[in-house]
RNA sequence: GACCCCAUCGUCUAGAGGUCUAGGACACCAGGUUUUCAUCCUGGUAACACGGGUUCGAUUCCCGUUGGGGUCGCCA
């Protein structure tokens, strides 16, 4: 029998990240057994499914590579076999109607709870059990005649074929009614796992005003969605022996239910970052550059007039710096803008102290016989100066370093220079003389 | 409130009765490398919620307490 899973989004126009972890374990499950992994879009509230909530859902899982089988199930296709399901367990007196007055108006449909304990193996949380007198009949088919979640969930997982159902621990309750409706139809009953809820600091479900909750939010910021893709999974599962960094297909190969765990997590924004910054050292420049590009069009920091290849080399020369692709723009846009601002405290630390513009002039003049102006030139230069001089090398590289930068921080100073290329450093070094020497 | 579930360093976790003076990672602290920052290297601080059992022996098994979470819709 192939292993068939499935994640099943209500399209709401955001992808919470505890939903896209399921789908994520789903995939996983399914693709180490060699089964498949299906789609549903339960679509069935049709106020909010909309196409752009539907494209939302199918975006977030291209971009984290979450490839599903065959087509998409549009649940709200499926109307007519829920309700003939409903009506076949009418007949078999599995179900029974009812006006219940309050908020419906006339009779709806409602499954009858057998009677009897119900419990099932969930194989993340073990046996679970629940007494006949805490279970309690519930609405399939509402007055209106549309079925409800309940329903229309569990006929589609059989027609479907599912064999697991993975998902979140808030369907656990669920997993009682979803059971007894699979024994009164007579399907063969799925395997369930629950997974734990991703909270927050508080211990309250993560939502977005922790940090990001939505997919889109991480795309956005700029990171990396295996680096998403590998914090997300390894929230409640570890393939053990220490095991943290690893791509899509060693994750495939290592997962397994029974090494998932049942106490929810949380989401640590931080180690999230360092995450992504070990996945980025695995990217080529180019891939990197091209990321750096798109975070900077949508900060709004992206010049038509940036040259490709500098603009490949200001990346590469920014290094390790860039953890997020986000880190270009806010780090490294003076590389490409002659109006960068300058940080009031560096010109204060460096360039107005001790006679520091006095030195900048003289390192002018020296660049200004550099040729041709390669890192390592730049760098005998000076030292030589330093020897003439007898100063130290750190009273010479922090002025030149906020005359051409604007900051303390940043790059190699003479991997920096080169990149800039000699014209460029020169004009920023003049210049800087000329608003701060007077 | 009822029912169900959960409980190892600040965080994510390893640990499936002795191998645990509890291991790894992030964060943090100290030192080193570096012109700055980041990276990198070395070292360090830091946890089995509590109380009872079971056992020769419990982080590991059982019960209770405490704490936390989930569910109690003609939402999904």
């Amino acid at each position: 029998m192939t292993i068939r899973t499935r994640f099943a989004p209500s399209p709401t126009g955001n992808v919470h990240i505890g939903n896209i972890r399921a789908a994520i374990y789903n995939w996983l499950f399914s693709r180490h057994a060699g089964g498949e992994f299906l789609l549903r879009i339960e679509d069935t509230d049709l106020e909010r499914s909309t196409p752009a909530a539907v494209k939302t859902v199918l975006d977030s899982l291209a971009w984290l590579g979450l490839t599903y089988d065959g087509e998409p199930l549009y649940q709200s296709t499926q109307r007519a076999h829920h309700l003939e399901i409903a009506e076949r367990l009418l007949a078999k007196g599995a179900a029974y109607k009812e006006d219940k007055g309050g908020t419906g108006k006339g009779e709806c449909i409602i499954f009858k709870m057998p009677g009897t304990d119900i419990s099932f193996h969930d194989e993340v949380k073990g046996d679970l059990s629940k007494k006949a007198e805490d279970l309690k009949d519930f609405v399939i088919v509402r007055s209106d005649g549309s079925p409800v979640f309940h329903l229309g969930n569990v006929v589609d997982d059989i027609t479907m074929g599912i064999t697991h159902v993975i998902r979140g621990d808030d369907h656990v309750e669920n997993t009682f009614k979803h059971v007894a409706m699979y024994q009164a139809i007579g399907a063969p009953m799925p395997k369930f796992a629950h997974l734990p809820m991703i909270v927050n600091a508080q211990g309250k479900p993560y939502s977005k005003r922790d940090g990001a909750a939505y997919v889109g939010e991480f795309q956005e910021k700029g990171f990396l969605p295996e680096a998403l893709f590998n914090s997300l999974a390894l929230l409640g599962w570890s393939p053990g022996e220490d095991l943290e960094v690893m791509d899509r297909a060693e994750m495939v190969k290592l997962f397994t239910l029974d090494r998932v765990r049942s106490a929810p997590s949380q989401l640590d924004m931080t180690k999230l970052l360092w995450m992504n910054g070990q996945h980025l050292k695995r990217r080529g420049l180019d891939e990197i550059a091209a990321g750096c590009e798109a975070a900077m069009r949508r900060q709004g920091l992206w010049r038509d007039d940036i040259a490709p290849d500098y603009f490949r080399a200001a990346v590469a020369c920014m290094g390790e710096r860039i953890r997020l692709y986000s880190d270009m723009g806010e780090q490294a846009a003076f590389f490409f803008d002659e109006e960068f601002p300058y940080d009031e405290k560096s010109v204060k630390k460096r360039l107005l102290k001790d006679g520091a513009l006095g030195i900048l002039r003289e390192e002018l003049a020296a660049l200004e016989a550099v040729e041709p102006f390669t890192a390592a030139a730049t760098d005998a230069a000076l030292h030589a100066l330093g020897e003439r001089t007898g100063r130290q090398m750190g009273d010479l590289v922090h002025p030149v370093r906020v005359a051409v930068s604007g900051t303390g921080v940043g790059p190699g100073l003479f991997d920096m220079l080169a990149t800039m290329g000699k014209e460029r450093v020169l004009r920023r070094i003049r210049r800087t003389l000329q608003t701060y020497g007077g």
